[in-house]
DNA sequence: CGTATCATTCAAAGCGCTTTGAAAATTTAA
DNA sequence: TTAAATTTTCAAAGCGCTTTGAATGATACG
């Protein structure tokens, strides 16, 4: 069924007929009714294909994955972060694609899937210090936005982020005030730009105590479960191993929890842990007690905050740049006490 | 850049140009290689929309996620599925769509994806027992691959999924043949077909072995780290508490295992408990000695021959129906042991 | 040299929709 | 009653591409 064939049965134009459906005040409303009835009952669907063609519209918003990333989309964080999108965009009628690219070619990409017409907008995902997309998308003229931020990138863009700076400065704050001196951090891959502000945010926690960072307590990775189990393990065999530890993500606390159950030290009492907690679906830090303490943001709810941003944008393509920056709450679980003397 | 400026730069007829670009035989060899520079040196798309009108392909793959199940996109499962079949997709120079759909119109939601012309081949998530879903797509004939079966759906599909019935029957054979009685099972939701499947493995199981299923040991809910938590600590305070634990997901089975642990139970010894390991990315059963005893099967790789086996449907469409069955291999790790007498 | 054959190229129609500018039908004003 | 204004409908152009059927130029054959 497609327009011709309705307004056929019908005995209107298809001009009528479009117009009836989409709202349009110069059609009499009799004969809108008689159209919506028409329509519904045969059950027409535009074309979206020859809509878009039409309108110049696609009513879709693209996420694109590199392809070396293989981590990318598997990444449970990208999961909430996109469940959260998601909503928004269905509310505003919007699909939501996603486009593996080679990174050999990725201005390619980003170019092709705009020029090709196949989206509206696009939406930036863990970007990296000093970020290449993001001049790139600019250039282009793109409507896009960034999730997270990028340190060193000059041309102004939408984003919306998590001080992490902030929330992993107070995290560490909070076990130096627990008397913690040797504190681990077990990071994300430090090119990307959170895992920068995270180190950073902690590192300046233990300048402003005039504490000396120890490289070796300095661990940086993509944040998996395993990763945070190596690496616990790893650190924990020092001649002088950390009192607390900070990590990344709940997904790797997981693993150094793990870690340390089968050293046999108890999580706050032995040793103090922080993790920082995207409030995965799947991965809930605990219920009434959290089991970690940890710097806490829902990135679903940022997936979703993302995607109201970037239809507005591109509603309005001549807005000043737009963005939001999101605090973290601290909350205190079972999994951190004061420091221990050593027996 | 389009076609018409192209050809009219060239000073060749759209048609030539087209064809140069699509690699049709008829056009000279010297021509096709100007033809190729141009385009490359003019950035050249052509638009998507416009060739999609024309040709009746979109080369879109859509998965539909019902708006209820806000669990379905954020689960890790889904995740890792789908970045296997993005792998394929992207092999094939197709995209990857994803609509919300509430659920109170999902066959308006199939047939609007499908007659908009949105998309060319859907795949479809998480089929229930009696899926509704199943006659709907085959009735609009869109092309279609169920991950996973329905069980009680009349109609022919092509499908893929694991053996789930066999490789819980296994499970649990297993956990007899080291004299476990008592064996908890904590399923996933049970209206889901690949749990309902799982169940059966498991009562089969202990009918073979001439044993009694015992309902309080029986669980079935979404598979969080939470559930697998609370249902343990559950399962544990029982009069009877079972010897060993089968958990449908390695995420619940990391709940079990925080509940063992806060009890004083060693997984191996004093208990024991086998995971079904999907082999997430990020949730890995262990490096070289799993962590927990296993039924494991790649759902990444399920995605990517999913992808495979709609592409070759789409080509296709009148082949008769294909399916394909995978064996989950059953590993042994250190969370299984002989039954450990009572004290 | 004239005709048949082949290799290239082209103009135009069509995919299904929106939208412009004009025409018909109706109402209002003079 | 007629002209002007308004409401409602329409034919046709256009979005950017593919593809059909015809035309052109080059080559081969008798």
């Amino acid at each position: 069924m497609n327009l011709k064939k309705l307004s056929e049965i019908l005995g209107l134009s298809q001009t009528t007929v479009s117009r009836a459906l989409n709202g349009y005040p110069e059609v009499n409303e009799e004969t809108r009714i008689r159209v919506q009835a028409a329509a519904a009952k045969h059950g027409y669907r535009p074309n979206s294909r020859a809509k878009g063609l039409a309108t110049g519209r696609s009513l879709v918003i693209g996420h694109v994955i590199p392809t070396s990333s293989q981590h990318e989309m598997v990444n449970p964080i990208f999961g909430d972060f996109v469940a959260g999108a998601a909503r928004a965009y269905a509310q505003h009628n919007y699909d939501m694609m996603f486009t593996h690219a080679p990174d050999t070619s990725i201005e390619e990409s980003y170019r092709s899937l705009f020029n090709r017409g196949v989206v509206d907008g696009i939406v930036l995902q863990g970007p990296k210090v000093n970020e290449p997309r993001i001049p790139v998308l600019s250039r282009l003229g793109v409507p896009f936005i960034v999730h997270g931020r990028s340190t060193g990138t000059q041309v102004p863009y939408d984003w919306i982020d998590v001080n992490n700076q902030r929330s992993f400065e107070r995290a560490t704050q909070f076990l130096i005030d627990l008397g913690h001196r040797r504190i681990a951090l077990i990071n994300g891959l430090e090119e990307m730009d959170f895992a920068w502000r995270r180190r950073n945010g902690y590192l300046t926690a233990l300048k402003k105590a005039e504490l000396t960072p120890d490289p070796a307590l300095l661990r940086s990775a993509e944040m998996t479960e395993i990763y945070g189990y190596q690496t616990a393990c790893d650190i924990l065999k020092l001649d002088d191993p950390p009192t607390a530890i900070l990590a990344s993500s709940i997904i790797s606390a997981i693993g150094v929890r793990r870690a340390l159950e089968e050293s046999g030290l108890k999580m706050g009492r032995d040793i103090s842990v922080i993790a920082h907690d995207d409030e995965l679906s799947y991965m809930r830090n605990g219920q009434d007690v959290p089991i970690f303490t940890a710097t806490r943001s829902s990135v679903r709810h940022a997936g979703e905050l993302a995607a109201e941003m970037l239809i507005e944008r591109i509603n309005a393509p001549d807005d000043p740049p737009k963005s939001c920056l999101l605090e973290a709450e601290l909350v205190v679980g079972n999994s951190t006490g004061p420091v221990r003397q050593r027996s």
